[in-house]
DNA sequence: GTATGCATGTCGCAA
DNA sequence: TTGCGACGTGCATAC
């Protein structure tokens, strides 16, 4: 990895233009051609990037770039789509490059997927009684996290996020629409199961007879543990 | 700005747990007292962060934790909720501070507004016949992107994206109930236009009465260079 | 390879 | 602050 802080102008064509004007910031070159151009603030996106795979290559400055006090230019272009960047070298403050090697990688806990998981396992949190038919049941306009049935053995179908919001009512709505359509299915109750359900999901929820849930992760962790233990 | 390459492990909890394993990384500090952690690949997006407004503080070593190979622990927290970032620092290759000052910033020339206004004057793209209203008819739930008279005079309420999504659909079907409420205006027709329109999308759409329409933005360009000729 | 939905999404705007 | 829509969304995963 090569991390250069240097005073540069940069003009992005691809999915939109978008254009730099001259300042100071950290250029990162990455092992694998992609470029990252930070700023000192804001988030973790860059302000301009290439994402891989793609590769660099330096341009040679004309006379007038020169006088414009342009020393380097480097263009980088995708390998697959037309993007492009240029970055239009004023002074470079800093150049240094770094052996960094492979990365072992993130090693995530909390996401949807396992929290899903843990409730498919652990259905009955839902109600007693309650079964799982399957995780990810799926439908014309796509899958239903899952599809249980309660204690009367009537299809529950149960829609699933970290952040209960309005949208997330929304999709169950629309999963709830097509099933009760299926006779085979018919009728289907709805849950709507998250760590955290804003006020406005809840009502819209309520106001349309889909139970709201609020899930406690680490309970359902709780349990797993517990079970792996005994 | 402040930029380190070091060995370090990494542990985030807030919204999800996460963990690094021990590897050699870049770790940018920010001004504003955000971290970026960086490997030497994969996207523009670090391997672990923390947004501002947050802050970091060192943390002192317990000598079990210095035994294991650690010099120095860097704890960054969010002001304002729970989040945390513990870097744990092995070793220490390189550490440099800049001034980069504040960035003008990006200077963007999006497509979308773009779009609108090709398709907005050259309507009959949708239909023969078909003739312009106006763009952005305001309704009381938003904007409608584009509303046009179809050959009849019936009214067609246009919904435009560059990807079709059925978020988009869902956006156009609110519109169209409440417009249809609107004798003055009733009946509205929908139309759903993107570049690009999902699957799901047009199964949703189309089960609505919705007419999918997908669009070519160089065509419509052309037609605008035609006409700028001529 | 294409298609789909999640994301520590982030970001910006408006009410 | 919350809601809502766009993003050069990126990204993994199932098909």
């Amino acid at each position: 990895m090569r991390v250069v802080i240097a005073k540069c102008s940069v003009d992005y064509a691809g999915r939109l233009n978008a254009h730099l004007p001259l300042a100071t910031r950290l250029l990162m070159l990455k092992g694998d051609g992609s470029v990252l151009i930070h700023s000192d603030g804001g988030s973790y996106k860059p302000l301009n990037w290439m994402s891989p795979p793609c590769s660099v290559s330096d341009v040679e400055v004309e006379q007038d770039q020169a006088d414009a006090g342009i020393t380097e230019i480097w263009k980088v272009v995708h390998h697959k789509t037309a993007d492009m960047l240029v970055i239009n070298i004023h002074e470079i403050f800093s150049d240094a490059s770094h052996e960094l090697g492979v990365d072992p990688g993130l090693i995530k806990d909390g996401v949807e997927a396992h929290l899903q998981k843990l409730l498919a396992e652990h259905i009955e949190t839902l109600g007693e009684g309650y079964q799982l038919v399957r995780r990810e049941y799926f439908t014309a306009i796509g899958p239903v996290d899952i599809l249980a049935r309660d204690e009367n053995g009537g299809h529950v179908a149960v829609e699933l996020k970290r952040r209960g919001d309005i949208d997330g009512v929304e999709q169950l709505t629309r999963y709830l629409e097509l099933m009760n359509r299926d006779p085979l299915l018919a009728p289907v109750q709805g849950v709507f199961a998250a760590q955290e359900i804003k006020p406005q999901a809840r009502t819209l929820a309520e106001d349309r007879g889909i139970r709201c849930v609020v899930l406690d992760y680490d309970a359902l962790r709780g349990m797993a543990d517990h079970n792996a233990l005994f």
